[in-house]
DNA sequence: AGTACTGTGTACTACATAGTACACAATAAG
DNA sequence: CTTATTGTGTACTATGTAGTACACAGTACT
């Protein structure tokens, strides 16, 4: 599987091609960051920055923050806050989530968003 | 609420009073840390530990790993890699299973259990 | 009275996390 | 040609995480 940096990196220079403004410098200002640590991010060379920057970052690049948290090996601390709050309704539900493919979970979430209770 | 050190020092006395064996040194033997990290611990003093010594410590005392870890604040890794692996989806659906119900969630468990699709 | 067990205070440490700050060489633009 | 922009190398730092190690006073046991 592609690893964090890489993937923002080709997202990076897709969209400098596209428009132009989207240099390390242009988009690690945007971000918040150095230059120079983005750019070794972008090349794995260190662990991917914290919560906070990774959704600064999807912002930027048009991506779905989720999936690039998952990339960093992360995961959403609105998601972790309503899991705590019920954390064994919500540990039982999502181990036996585990082995269902997706059309079963999509089948669950369309039936939630319905709301046929 | 209450928080994590307070509760699992109500769990060891409770077990201590019982049986015996349960004082703060025997139990951190158990689980493999000094005697004076874990009075601390059950005082609050200082965070609560590790997710490999919260899942020891509730082996030990017999509680629910997943209360426990969710009153330190963590959620248990094996959770977020079901949802790293599929981040839209599992996502999706637990924002969206924040405001439902007890009832409602534990329908959608019951179904998945039962596997009527 | 002495030994053993109890909880706890203090001091210290190793490693990870999350970056900053500056310098520099290569390329592109006016 | 010179100025700006680009990406990157090196060095450093502050804070958090996750504990260990030892000493010590109070209580319980025999």
């Amino acid at each position: 599987m592609k690893r964090f940096g890489s993937y923002i990196r080709d997202c990076r220079e897709k969209l400098n091609k596209e428009s132009k403004g989207y240099s390390v410098r242009k988009v690690a200002d945007k971000i918040g960051v150095e230059p120079a640590f983005l750019s070794k991010v972008e090349r794995d060379i260190v662990p991917p920055p914290s919560e906070k920057k990774i959704i600064a970052i999807a912002k930027v690049l048009k991506e779905d923050p989720d999936i690039l948290l998952a990339m960093a090996g992360k995961v959403s601390t609105d998601l972790l806050k309503i899991i705590q709050k019920r954390p064994v309704i919500f540990a039982d539900l999502i181990r036996k989530l585990k082995k269902e493919p997706d059309h079963a979970v999509l089948k669950i979430v369309r039936e939630v968003t319905d709301g046929d209770w």
